[in-house]
DNA sequence: TACTTAAGTCACTTAATGGTGACTTAAGTA
DNA sequence: TACTTAAGTCACCATTAAGTGACTTAAGTA
């Protein structure tokens, strides 16, 4: 058996994205880890110094979160003669269908509403600066908008977070199919709707 | 020392909220509940038949969703005049301060997302019956409008929840401050405009 | 008073967890 | 080849958890 530190640490990282994916997170723990990935458990403390330096270099390996592109949708100039409700609703739409194709990060958002830990933390870091750079890609069209755009924004991603969490578990929320498409088609028609409806393009 | 079965039932129940409400739910085991009551752990197996079962009771004896009246504001005659869009953006407001108000209903909400027992069962239950009551209060002033009322509820429900669960632990979402009231106004303050822009009043 | 029932106590088993120290064994090098 | 370093193994500890069987003790009743 051949002695390779660098290929054990990937194992081992490997073995926390399998455990997180297979069992989720309240299994995650240094004994059913080691068993997973093969490995005495007390290389984990040797090469990470314990779970959370694992945790942490997990984090900093992996990506978890949405390009920009996946939400822009490809070409920002095509979105510019939109309008600015148009295009903050197809962002939306298309993070919620890229947040939808990744059952791990689903996993640690839930996690995330629940313990506070280096990956949570890290996924917090990614998100902010996820955030920002988004709002910079639209900072002009962000400008030409009465609403609260932050607050808009936050509103209807926590409700996209909140339901594709939800929706591993739940079938139904508010009598809405959560954890199929034929729901989710309803609340993207919504979702565009109600911003066409709310964003009133201000004249400069 | 008295020995009343009622009593000591009565006590292990109360120490099911208090344990919840301090520790959270990931504390929240035979030992540590019969620690919190000053019991011995085998009346749990004896009373109620574990902790199944006695998630079951305490779910069935508590209350932690808000009344109807506390959302709808007290008079619902008087809504009635206001179109569609004022009563649905003041109920979603109402809901969301009456929600902030319960920590033990939040602490609840999040173990409903990562888990499945007879507790979050029952809540789940609970909102059902809840939002359809709701539903059945403005059917008439529901039928005036052209958009999918269960699908724009459930997008406002859902983001409620998600901003009031992470705020327990995070003081911030997208740069919006949801620990405090200053956050929660800019949010408020959007969720009507939404709705005002987004109701658009049939006429019959 | 004697007896039965049930409330409450205690001690124990089993299993799993996080963590550590001492060991063996392979690889590279003087 | 002999030696050092570090990769990997193993046995063990303390702690905690869920669950159970046997016990004691109080209350009600014939």
């Amino acid at each position: 058996m051949a002695r390779d530190k660098e290929q054990t640490k990937e194992k081992i990282i490997a073995a926390v994205e399998q455990l997180l994916a297979r069992e989720g997170f309240s299994a995650l723990g240094v004994n059913a880890l080691a068993r997973e990935a093969g490995v005495d458990k007390v290389l984990i403390y040797r090469y990470f110094d314990g779970m959370p330096g694992l945790l942490r270099s997990y984090g900093e390996s992996a990506n978890f979160w949405p390009t920009l592109n996946e939400v822009v949708g490809g070409d920002i100039e095509n979105l510019k003669g939109k309008g600015i409700g148009a295009v903050v609703s197809e962002v939306l739409v298309n993070f919620s269908r890229a947040l939808r194709k990744r059952p791990l990060t689903q996993e640690i958002m839930a996690w995330e509403l629940v313990e506070q830990n280096e990956l949570t933390a890290i996924l917090s870091e990614l998100r902010e600066e996820w955030a920002k750079k988004l709002f910079a890609t639209f900072a002009t069209e962000a400008a030409s908008t009465d609403l609260d755009l932050p607050a808009v924004t936050a509103l209807f991603g926590a409700a996209i977070n909140y339901l594709v969490i939800r929706g591993r578990s739940t079938p139904f929320f508010n009598l809405i199919e959560i954890d199929n498409d034929s729901g989710w088609q309803r609340l993207e028609a919504m979702i565009h709707l109600l911003c066409q409806r709310s964003f009133v393009s201000l004249e400069p």
